[in-house]
RNA sequence: GGGGGAAUUCCCGAGCGGUCAAAGGGGCCAGACUGUAAAUCUGGUGGCUCAGCCUUCGCAGGUUCGAAUCCUGCUUCCCCCA
């Protein structure tokens, strides 16, 4: 096997990254790579802590495929162990800790999802439950012997907590301590990450070089943002795009980003070379969404299902036609008084509000429509004569059809 | 072991005896505007048989004509000193 030159592998990996620390020691460990013709070891951890891979994960995952792309070896680590203890990374507070059941179920899930982006015929994949499990407790002393707390205190969300007094618990000290221990075991020469590992990165270094190993050089990618276009990607926050969605959806979603977001996707997301993605910037805003966001569902649903959700969303969204398939809100004849119902209780009965509460206001703010023609009901008491195929609307996004049952 | 503080509606957070369904912000929902958005503006955001009524402020009691606000006990959490 032949490696591509160092310059092309550099401007490849390069792509996309925040940053590159050491960056002459990357050129320098491709230099001997190619070499001796062996393929660099490259790492990326993640902890089964959840369950959906979303696009804010697929960025050093994309890094790693390009890695694989170029003859490197991928080595995956789930965190079986350290999602015992829970990432503190950027959190004001304590992880809730899992289960070793849970963390199994979700570990299986995960590489399924993973699978997408990475080709996991050729990657390594382990645990670190593999090392730690078997550590004595004057193992783990040992390991805690190389690190100082003044070390520990100098990460961020560390030294934020300390400072705010939200409790740091130990075990939470020794998530970056085992991260790092990590990279000692697989002989790590590439780390992949978002910027936030930083430390943990560093840390691993210092543990490689106690043990003679050569240390590892971090490859660090930007925090997507998510679909509000300010905090990034994360399920708890409610923003993020999952690979595992819909196309449709994931259509829905790339269309809601505020455009400011997309030279960032672009980057972070696809191929497409910088100058095209410099044009279609450049050009109609709503083209360039529909662009992006066909690119990337097509990665994960391909090309053909990318093109029908974009025309889908034209259709539906852009002009308003009517969905496909509304789904259909059966209501027993027996709740109708001669075939009527008030406004607010048909639009309850009907599923599409929560409360005669929440219809009252949805109808009093002229929020709710009935028929094909749109036509907006004004009083929440008015008597509609319920009809089986009667469309129904509250705002833009709830609608269905009526069916009446018995 | 000792001392101090906190628990409020989806979240953060004000309220400290009546004028409290409870300020303000965030989020979310609806309307206007638009290229979908974002931004902006407007309104809304416990429930109901809705100009009225009912249930909410950690839990359980108590004081009071009246309690989110005071008292007692409990639970949970945080901080500080040892």
């Amino acid at each position: 096997m032949s490696f591509p030159a160092v310059a092309d592998q550099m401007a490849l990996i390069g792509r996309g990254v925040e940053k590159i620390v050491p960056e002459e020691e990357l050129a320098a460990k491709l230099e001997q790579s190619r070499k001796t013709n062996s393929p660099l070891r490259v790492k990326y951890g993640i902890d089964p802590t959840g369950i959906d891979v979303h696009l804010g994960h697929t960025v050093p995952l994309r890094k790693m495929r390009q890695f694989q792309e170029l003859g490197h070896q991928a080595v995956i680590i789930i965190g079986n162990y350290t999602a015992l203890v829970g990432d503190p990374s950027g959190r004001d507070e304590t992880r809730a800790r899992l289960t070793q059941e849970q963390v199994e179920a979700n570990a299986k899930d995960y590489l399924e999802q993973v699978g997408k982006v990475v080709d996991l015929s050729r990657a390594e994949v382990v645990r670190n439950g593999d090392w730690f499990a078997e550590m004595s407790f004057s193992d783990v002393l040992d390991l805690c012997g190389k690190v100082t707390v003044a070390q520990l205190l100098t990460r961020d969300d560390f030294s934020k907590r300390y400072k705010s007094e939200q409790p740091i618990f130990l075990h939470e000290c020794l998530y970056p301590v085992m991260q790092a221990w990590d990279s000692v075991k697989i002989r790590a020469d590439v780390e992949l990450g978002g910027t936030e590992q930083l430390y943990s990165f560093m840390l691993a270094r210092d543990l490689q070089k106690d043990v003679n190993l050569p240390p590892q050089v971090s490859v660090m990618s930007p925090i997507l943002v998510g679909t509000d276009g300010t905090r990034r990607m994360g399920k708890s926050l409610g923003n993020y795009i999952g690979i595992s969605e819909p196309p449709y959806e994931m259509m829905k979603k790339f269309m809601q980003l505020p455009d400011d977001c997309m030279q960032m996707y672009y980057d972070l997301l696809t191929e497409i070379p910088l100058d095209e993605i410099s044009a279609l910037l450049a050009g109609h805003p709503k083209t360039a969404k529909l662009t992006l966001g066909k690119t990337v569902i097509g990665q994960y649903h391909g090309a053909q299902a990318a093109e029908e959700s974009a025309a889908r969303w034209e259709r539906e969204i852009s002009q308003g036609e009517l969905n496909a398939d509304i789904p259909v809100a059966k209501i027993a004849a027996a709740d109708l008084q001669d075939g009527k119902l008030p406004a607010a209780r048909l639009m309850v009965c009907a599923g599409l509000c929560n409360s005669t509460s929440d219809a009252r206001r949805a109808i009093n703010q002229g929020g709710a429509y009935i028929g094909e023609d749109k036509q907006r009901l004004d009083d929440p008491n008015a008597l509609i004569e319920v009809t089986s195929g009667m469309l129904l609307r509250v705002g833009k996004k709830r609608i269905c059809r009526v069916q009446i049952d018995g």
